[in-house]
DNA sequence: AGGGCTTTGTGAACGCGTGCACATGCGTGG
DNA sequence: CCACGCATGTGCACGCGTTCACAAAGCCCT
């Protein structure tokens, strides 16, 4: 009875941190690794030990003391937990540059989703191909979604599209939204939504490089203390 | 003496959430409302007020009591904590799909950042126009960032290529990345790396869709008791 | 001009996630 | 068959971030 997946809650720091394994692992079952050490899956992944254990140990007690985890089987596991023992069909809002190239992203199929369909406002790109997909009006946004019974949306619309495409995409049943557009979207209660943007991405970096260059400032100051006339620095 | 930027340390999730504000300040700013209160802030980014309070109080005491913000002077003062008050030149490693869709990103630009250069491996790309910007040889990159005195590099390769990417980058005296390849990277200490995987994302939606559709079959179960018999609930 | 209303800024409590350290338990070798 | 060594799994303490609650403080209205 406890075997069922849906067993105690994952910490969401976990649940995030559970692909990045899952991919390591991946690549090291490509290199003919059939057994690892939460040492060595730590080392790779950039994080503690214990935590990684710890982590692992929410899946439950899927290694051996002494020798480590199988990473086939572990593989598994993480897949189970994470719902991927089942393709996801998602479907792309918005056939712009970055919906098509979302579409096309190689890491895309190959870790258990598929592109169940791409919509656009835009009726003159509707028909046109995408990686394999025809380019639908955003319309039959709804027909697509219970057609292929997806529950997955991306949004890649323009920041000023990007609530309609999100409240499309409630409307036409989907519960989960990644939203690439520049602009915040919100959703009802019970609808996940993860927000991944671009420009807030680069602004972060731009804070640290903008710290390190005051550092570099300060560090130069303090070497030459004349606050006016400098001498040499070496 | 205190006025300087460089004040104190910035929480890292208070530093996440401040390109959030700022987005959202610039909507309302754009809309035409010039005061603003930690509660309309707090409502728009879907968080506490208390925490956008505390975030804004790291950047100094900017608001007027019983009243709010002044939303163009704390523009101003996101901006400069963030390092926006000069436009950050970027270069972006990988002409494909995804590198082509960030070149062209509409809230790129427009948001402190400019393409100082797109390289590729693939002679065949090199010399046609992406978003304005004739893609480079990745063996010029070293130049490339020396003549723009570019300090920030973005990774839009595939995923095998990841590692080589940052490697280069690194080399050519890069000391921020932004990883989109589907792979992790490493960099020598003191380099700045955030990582943004489509596939993470996903991975971590499928997690809370599966959640979901096992709660549901749970809920069901409950309430068709097949099982053994059960009684009525509620 | 002064009182009251509103909203900021922040001290303090709470909760979660992280990391340490160790007992548990399995494989292995003698 | 037993003893040793090694890596897992986890209780516990610590620290950070979040949230509450309230005092300080500016504006507006009377």
């Amino acid at each position: 009875m406890t075997s069922r997946s849906g067993r105690r809650r994952i910490p969401e720091a976990t649940v995030e941190r559970l692909p990045v394994y899952l991919r390591l692992l991946d690549e090291q079952f490509d290199v003919g690794v059939t057994r690892i050490s939460s040492e060595e899956i730590a080392e790779l992944a950039a994080v503690n030990a214990a935590k990684v254990r710890k982590d692992l140990s929410y899946l439950g007690s899927y290694g051996t003391r002494g020798v480590g985890y199988e990473v086939e089987f572990l593989l598994c596991q993480i897949k189970r937990e994470l719902g991927l023992m089942q393709e996801w069909p998602v479907v792309i809002v918005g056939a712009g540059n970055l919906g098509q190239a979302l579409a096309g992203y190689g890491g895309f199929m190959q870790r258990g989703f598929l592109v169940g369909g791409i919509v656009d406002v835009d009726s003159e790109k509707v028909g046109t191909d995408v990686g394999g997909v025809t380019v639908s009006h955003v319309d039959e946004l709804a027909g697509l979604v219970a057609a292929n019974d997806i529950s997955i949306g991306v949004v890649a619309t323009p920041g000023s599209a990007a609530q309609a495409a999100a409240d499309a995409l409630v409307a036409a049943g989907v519960s989960s939204i990644l939203n690439f557009a520049p602009h915040g979207i919100t959703a009802p209660h019970g609808i996940t939504v993860r927000e991944v943007d671009l420009s807030v991405e680069l602004q972060i970096l731009s804070y640290h490089e903008q710290r390190r260059a005051n550092a570099r400032r300060a560090a130069t100051l303090r070497a030459v203390p004349g606050a006016g006339r400098g001498g040499q620095v070496s």
